[in-house]
Parts: structure tokens; C-alpha cells; sequence
DNA sequence: TTGTATGCGTTATCAT
DNA sequence: ATGATAACGCATACAA
């Protein structure tokens, strides 16, 4: 009758007492263990319902030596990053992926220096690997003492990597330039761009892959401004390209994120431009923010839920020891085309 | 010279080798406890340095019989939690307070049905508590058998709520009231509502205050739509009440978010409707899609990263045995005014 | 102040 | 197939 009064939750020892047998048959049982005869494990299920057992992680973590957990390591901006829909949705593939094995996942919000809290995290024991989607972070992480524990990156790290880290992203450059390259396609001339920072590989690789096509195409290669991939920010860096270059100077832009694109067209039709037929706008990374705005983005789209769902399944399969993971992984663009160029 | 070659992590058995003295000793410095004579601490730390010991959680947890964990429950649909900013700036919250724990942070993505695994985690023992932000969840959880550890919800839940529940959360329904006695006062007399939806207490509550300022001052009260809390989702709501009124049937519009604002001012804009010229837009929460957009929302604010500070020490305080605390923490609400209404 | 011994709840290695 | 029993790494009551 799982009367327990607010005792203290109830152990292996406990079901074996009611079961009338060891706690090595129960742990058995528990584990799915083929070598039990069919009414033992009948009678231990009933003692483990009756009494409402669920296993001790920490003790089972301690016994097999390995947490059934792991991290995912995100920057201290929470606020930034959550609020950015393509996290969200990585994230979203990773606990999906994540959701159907025994793993459960670890929120670890790390300082820009890791060296203390996080390190010593990754390190105790609790956690069997990490998911780093954080580029300063995994730098800092990976300039000191690496943990002892698997590491996967969500996009490759900034820091000259060795051959052994793993990774999951996209050709950065390669999309942004297939996307620039649609543009001037299309017959667009006055190509800017709204670039990610340049100290993140995203910021670096996009902003040289649109830098390829114009110059590709002879165009000019100065009308581009720096951002910081948040809608406000890239609302700001707009307004200072188009009060350098007039409002008839751009015929159209290249924006590294959709979430930044839709701070991009809030400005433009601030002042007065018609998003598409004044200012062609192509987005990156097809985003919920692609066609959260009021005019859906055509985009580069990157799979985000899928990204985020290699992620995991790479770690895991380096936690179950496989050795034939391979270090890079990734993923195809394509363009989707909607309403915004 | 921490010269583990690739073995396993160091324990504190090897630290007492080393620092030459007993495990429990080095336990005692560890742990900080001052009857350790002040040699003896320094040798035992400095034997901590050379061999990178770090505390293995999950024997600790054993020992301790309690983890220093606590888990934050979400809803399934991850995408949609976290790219409300308002939402992501709660996290922000919860992370602060438990940085300056020992605490750390799980994050368990549940399901609607949480009878299975979410409960099962909840009782394993690796967390102390939990934090419940997803209200179908909470509703589950509260139906059925409770967990054995303490739960914090944000946001009132909406079953009916015993005594004994603890939550964090705001006068949704004065806050809402007063929001639209503001555009009241303003002068504006057709005024609407884009609503959250009808299952959930915020969605409720806001909507109950907004039609309780509406008749209060005798003015319509069917000019409103309910939506779901989203940014695309509140502009087609938008757009079914513009077309049931008319363009020019309102002169004020009550939004249960700012990220639904959002969506409505880009709808409002879309028929060339002018904000806050024709018609004025009042947001809620002040999180940070409140001025992501382009224009400035005039808003009801309420303290969410506070609030998330506020849960999370409202559990750890749970945790930690205190007995005198409150069931219900409600957070104060103010008027932001900015360019929207 | 420091050390000894025991327990925390599981898993795993032995016998049987 | 099942049952003792010894780890797992740490904390702590008790001794010294």
C-alpha cells in the first residue's frame, strides 16, 4: 500500500524485503536483466510499484562510475541566447535527442571564465560529457586544462582547433555566399550586409562568404556593418549603414540571422522602405523569427532542431565509447525562398 | 605534479596520501571545517592543487543524502518556451540566485503527461527540488501523486491551488486592470484585447482585469481575441478582431505580452494603421521584446528576472529547512510608458 | 585537533 | 538462476 509516512524514500533493500528476495535479484530486475526466472521478476515488479521505487541516481552514478547526465554549456547571457529562436531550437533538438535515452541534461551556465566554477563542474563526475554552445567559453575551455570528460561544440570553435574536437555546424561561408549569390541573381546590385561580430566564427565565416560573392560579382565590398546578432542591435547597425550610404544606396541586404533581419526591416520600413521592393532582404539561418515578422524571410536555412539533435547524438555515442565519431559534422544549407527578396 | 596518466580522477583517499594524513581530515578541509589546525590545511590543499582534485557529486549526494541539485521543469514545446524573451529572462534569474549556490541547475523538459518520466526523475533523489514553470505540467503533477521534494511554481497554477502550494507570481488580473485604466485615462474608448489563452492562469487573469476596467467605465467589452501567446499566433488575432470591428473600430488595443505586441503592431503597420497615432498598443511583462521593435512599448512591467531570483530562492530556502516561507510571493507590477500608448 | 570506523544505495564479482 | 559480499567516494559519529 506504499505507506511510507514521509519516511525516507524507499531502497532496493526494501523492495527485496517484500519481494522475499536479494537486493542483487532486485537490482536484476530493476536493470532488465534477461537471467531471472519470469515470477521472481513478476513478484519484484509488484514490491517496486506497491512501494513506488525509483533508483537512486547518485548511488547508481557511483557504482557504475558513470552520471547518465550531461551538460550543456551555455553562455552567461542567458537572456541573449534563449531569447534567439535558432538556440531555442537547438536546443529543442538536443533534449529531443536526449529525451529518448536515459540521459538527462545539465543546464550549466558559464561565466565568460570558466576557469573555476565550470571546469571544476565537468570535472566532478556528475556530468559524463558536455555540449559547449558557447563560443568564448569554449575558447577559454579549450586555451586551459581541457575536462577529462567528452566535449562536443555547436559550431566550430573560434580557437584554432586541434584534429580532436568535435563539432557540429554548417559552411558558414559557403551558405552565405550561395545566399549573396541569389541576390545578385536576382539582378541586385547595392548588396550590404549585416554581419554577426567578428570574433565568432558565425560572425567571421558569413560576413567572408558574402565578402566572396560581391567581390565575385565586382561589386562593392564596403557596405557592410557589424552586429551583434540581436534584432535591436542589427536595427542600430542598419540605420548607420543607410545614414552612410542614403536611403537609395542598398537595393539589398544580407542579414547573418533572421533574428537580426527582423530588427533590419522594423528600420527600413521606419524609413519608409519597402521590404522587398526598395530593400531585397535575405535572412540566415530559417529561424521561428523567419516568419514571425510581418513579412515572411526568404533565408539560408540552416537545420537547427537537427543540428542540435547531432549534437547530442554525437556526444552520446563518444560517452558509449564508440571510436568511429567522426570529429566534424556538417550539416546542408538551403535557401528558402518566401517573401523578403 | 598531477601526473595521472589518463587514470581515473583523483579521490580524496589519494589526496590524504599525498597530504599525508587521514580521508577525513582532508574531507574537513574541503568542506571548510574550521577545527582543522592551519598547516595541516595548507598541506592538504596544496596535495588538492597538484592532483586537481575535485569532490565527486554523486558520492557526496550519497553520503550527504541530498544532492545540491534542483531541477527547472519546462514545458514539452522548448521552441516556444524559451523564445519568449520574457520567459528566457526568468531563467536569467534562476541562474543567478543558484549561481551564488552550491546548487546546480537541471533541466528537465517535460512532457504533458509527466506521470512517467518527469515524476520518476523528480523522486530519484538527484535533485532536492524543483522549479515548475509550465502550467499543464503543474496541473499534471498537482492531479496526480505529488513528488517528494519541494516544488516552486512560476505562476499561479491554475488547479485549484491547496495551501500548502508555493508559487511566485504577480496580481495578473490589478496589473491588467490598471494597464487598461491607463489607456482609459488617456482618453481612448474603443479599446481592445489580444488575450493568452483561456487554460491558463496569466491568460485568464489578464483578460478578467482588462474586462473589469472596460466595464468599469461602461465602455464595450466584446472587442477582444484570444491568442496563444506567441508573436505570429497574436497577429492573427489581431486580424480576426480588425476584421470583426472594422480598421477604425478601436483606438486602443490591450496585448497579454510584449512578444505578442509585437506581432500585433506589425499587423496594425500591415494595414497602414499607425501606433500610437491611431491606434495606441499597451504591452505587458517589459521583457526585452518590448523595445526590440520598432516602437517602444508602453507596457505593464513586471519583475521577471526578479521573479526567477525569487523562485529560486523561495526553493532553496525550502531545501534548506526554513520554515517561516511563504506560500505565495507576489511581485509588484508598474507602468512603463514609453512610445506605444 | 585528528584518526577510525561505519553507512549512504547501487552495481558487480564471486560463489552456490 | 540466485544470494552473499565487496567495492564506489565521501561524510560523520565517535574515539583518541
Amino acid at each position: 500500500m506504499a505507506m511510507d509516512a514521509a519516511g525516507s524514500p524507499p531502497t532496493l533493500e526494501m523492495v527485496a524485503r517484500v519481494a522475499g528476495v536479494s537486493r542483487a535479484t532486485v537490482s536484476r530486475v530493476v536493470n532488465g536483466s534477461p537471467k531471472v526466472s519470469a515470477d521472481i521478476v513478476e513478484a519484484v515488479n509488484a514490491a517496486v510499484a506497491e512501494l513506488r521505487y525509483v533508483p537512486n541516481r547518485a548511488a547508481r552514478s557511483l557504482a557504475r562510475r558513470s552520471s547518465n547526465a550531461i551538460a550543456l554549456v551555455v553562455p552567461e547571457d542567458v537572456t541573449w541566447f534563449f531569447s534567439d529562436p535558432y538556440f531555442a531550437t537547438i536546443v529543442k533538438g538536443i533534449t529531443s535527442r536526449v529525451d529518448d535515452s536515459e540521459f538527462v541534461l545539465n543546464l550549466l551556465v558559464a561565466s565568460t571564465d570558466p576557469h573555476q566554477k565550470t571546469l571544476r563542474y565537468l570535472n566532478s563526475g556528475v556530468v559524463d560529457g558536455a555540449i559547449v554552445i558557447s563560443h568564448h567559453v569554449g575558447d577559454a575551455i579549450l586555451a586551459d586544462t581541457r575536462p577529462a570528460v567528452p566535449l562536443v561544440f555547436g559550431g566550430r570553435p573560434a580557437l584554432a582547433a586541434g584534429q580532436d574536437d568535435y563539432f557540429v555546424d554548417v559552411d558558414n561561408r559557403a551558405a552565405a555566399a550561395a545566399g549573396t549569390q541569389y541576390l545578385i541573381d536576382r539582378g541586385h546590385r547595392r548588396i550590404g550586409s549585416i554581419s554577426g561580430p567578428v570574433d565568432m566564427p558565425a560572425g567571421i565565416d558569413r560576413l567572408d562568404g558574402y565578402l566572396d560573392a560581391v567581390r565575385g560579382a565586382g561589386l562593392s565590398d564596403e557596405l557592410f556593418e557589424t552586429a551583434d546578432f540581436t534584432s535591436s542591435g542589427a536595427a542600430l547597425a542598419a540605420r548607420r549603414l543607410l545614414d552612410r550610404v542614403g536611403d537609395d544606396g542598398l537595393d539589398a541586404l544580407f542579414v547573418a540571422s533572421d533574428l537580426m533581419a527582423t530588427g533590419v526591416i522594423g528600420e527600413l520600413r521606419e524609413r519608409g522602405l519597402r521590404v522587398p521592393d526598395d530593400v531585397a532582404v535575405l535572412g540566415f539561418d530559417d529561424s521561428p523569427a523567419a516568419v514571425a515578422g510581418p513579412v515572411p524571410l526568404t533565408t539560408v536555412a540552416q537545420p537547427s532542431e537537427a543540428a542540435g539533435a547531432a549534437m547530442a547524438d554525437v556526444l552520446l555515442r563518444l560517452i558509449a565509447g564508440e571510436t568511429e565519431v567522426p570529429h566534424a559534422t556538417i550539416l546542408p544549407t538551403e535557401l528558402v525562398v518566401r517573401e523578403s527578396a
